[in-house]
DNA sequence: AAATTCGGCGAACGGTTGTTTACTGAATGA
DNA sequence: TCATTCAGTAAACAACCGTTCGCCGAATTT
């Protein structure tokens, strides 16, 4: 029985990380169909067969790279739902959340936003799994909630994706604000908290009308 | 003074319309970015110099591609809105609305949901002008309305952005679903229709709490 | 100590790309 | 009728692309 990891492993891992981050740094400014083989290889320092190594497909880094930028948000997401608190301090609390993703993770988020509807299907199907993931997370959040007796699976269901759409589209919308202009962040972050306001009021009341 | 169009002209904007078309239909699987010239002209039938004579660049055809698409979207809007009949009513055909304009457009809405994060900045640009055009257009659709009593400027606006947002992922979604399965489609408008009716119902009661 | 595994390399393959050039020939205008 | 305009052409440019190949040398296993 050998090491979990022994030099050979590891050396193998830390380049393809580097072939991952040079990645991400070079999707900030084009689609990943745009991206070339030798220009991301030539970007770490490697040669162009090198790649193969690692990677099938550029396709393939692409769905790797789906797993770094969401697979470590969905315990964030449930974290955020399984809180007890009032909904305003809950609302707030999750747009600050993600600005704050967002800021730190700008790249990542980035890629996501632009393929998903982008040239790759492979990476879009991996980016429609996890956004399913997440409505599924925050469905079971809100079942949870004594807000949602008497509302059916399916109607759970569409609030949750209402939520999670709000989610990404506030996440991009954070992606277009400069990292050096405050005032428009709070602008966003105002406005972000108001359509979530929007929606739970509606979700409040969704009641009303049928009793 | 010459005729407003003659044979010249008429053959030129034959042949441009004629590279937007083959442009459409190739970006139907792949990216703006990812579209090369040569691929182009040869799609027309025409030499790739040719091309100069009509667009500077890749991007500026794009750019006329979001304007084919979404241009004539606005007096579609300013219609629904003007519209005055019960709230339910107007959902459901706003609903009705969107599903058939991506049916009919599926190509034209296929590119704009890639484009809008793609990787031309100049595209990136005109579809969110036209998407903030659309939110203007909501947002005084909405001022006119008894409901919006009471409502800041501001307020509508952000309302009219979620109305839009909506709009826009409900369209992106009728592009995943394929046109011959109608239990999906009917099952995504009924989707649609509620999350319209969550945010409308959130709407009414907005006031409630501040009064 | 010897044998094997395997990440990375350099070179070569046939093919593509965007752009510029000088040109042709039909539509246009004087 | 003659001169001009101009959409479209063919050819050439240098640069780049993804992929495959055999090989090397260090880490690993026997």
């Amino acid at each position: 029985m050998s090491h979990t990891s022994g030099v050979r492993q590891a050396q193998k891992r830390q380049t393809r990380q580097a072939l991952l981050d040079a990645g991400l740094r070079l999707l900030e400014q084009q689609n990943l169909s745009s991206l070339g083989l030798r220009e991301l290889t030539r970007e770490v320092g490697v040669s162009p067969a090198a790649f193969y190594r690692h990677f099938p497909d550029l396709a393939a880094l692409g769905v790797a790279l789906v797993e770094e930028a969401l697979g470590s948000l969905h315990g964030v997401v449930r974290a955020v739902m399984a809180q007890t608190s009032d909904s305003g301090d809950l609302i707030d609390r999750a747009v600050a959340i993600i600005a704050e993703y967002v800021e730190r993770h700008r790249p990542h988020i980035r890629f996501v936003a632009r393929e998903r509807y982008g040239g790759v299907r492979e990476v879009r199907a991996a980016i429609a799994a996890q956004l399913h993931r997440f409505a599924d997370e925050v469905a079971s959040g809100l079942a949870a909630q004594p807000l949602s007796a008497g509302w059916t699976p399916e109607e759970l269901r569409v609030l949750a994706e209402l939520y999670v759409d709000h989610m990404v589209s506030t996440a991009a919308a954070f992606l277009d604000v400069p990292a050096d202009d405050p005032e428009a962040r709070d602008h966003l972050v105002h406005a972000a908290r108001m359509r979530l306001r929007i929606i739970s009021l509606g979700r409040a009341h969704w009641l009303d009308e049928t009793v």
